[in-house]
DNA sequence: TAGGCGATGACCT
DNA sequence: GGTCATCGCCTAC
């Protein structure tokens, strides 16, 4: 590997687009970057079964469980091989919010899809939608770039205990659907 | 084959 | 703000 991708550029890119997902639409106001093979928080770190959906193209949805319970969705954004990608953390529920209560029960529209675990479970989304292409008409779609963001704001990384001091955390400025902010018991 | 742990969320104080 | 439920995955024996 003679350069890094770079893996933050690309997560911030993601801010502000739409993510359709079985008859929800969420507008991305907080995302996570992970590195790939070389980052010591990213699940692709030591190449396993589950974590096999990050080592190819991007632009492919990777899902995995949390702590039994929980999906979460990740953007597979490095080339094939270098497994780079980013979670999906939170958003803003602009289209189906009626289909997106039905799913999260009787919450706040601001927590509808706030914590990665939440957005997936918004946009109705399960290892059924693992590997599925974002760009191309399928269950689970991505929506263009957003020419007017406002202002962003670049933090640590939530709930990792390995590198959890990288800033590769970024939402949008002062949005209400961004989730807060908690350090691992086990980091540093 | 068994044990430990987590890219969390919900609830309680 | 703190605590705990919960279970699949990974690692070590």
């Amino acid at each position: 590997m003679t350069d890094v991708e770079p893996v933050d550029e690309r997560a911030r890119s993601l801010l502000g687009r739409v993510l359709h997902g079985h008859g929800v639409s969420v507008r991305v106001s907080e995302v996570e970057a992970y590195g790939g093979v070389h980052d010591p928080a990213s699940h692709a770190f030591t190449r396993t079964a589950r974590s096999e959906t990050m080592y190819g193209p991007p632009w492919q949805l990777y899902v995995y469980r949390s702590y039994g319970m929980h999906w979460c969705a990740n953007i597979v954004t490095g080339p094939t091989e270098q497994a780079a990608a980013v979670l999906v953390r939170a958003g803003e529920v602009v289209e189906g919010v009626d289909i997106a209560r039905e799913r999260r029960g009787n919450v706040p529209d601001v927590r509808l899809a706030r914590g990665p675990g939440n957005l997936a479970r918004a946009l109705g989304i399960t290892d059924a939608d693992l590997g599925t292409a974002l760009l191309e008409p399928g269950g689970v779609t991505l929506g263009p770039a957003v020419a007017d963001l406002g202002p962003m704001t670049a933090g640590p990384r939530v709930g990792v205990s390995q590198a959890a001091d990288v800033p590769w955390r970024f939402w949008l400025t002062g949005d209400p659907t961004v989730s807060a902010y908690r350090r691992s018991p086990r980091a540093g």
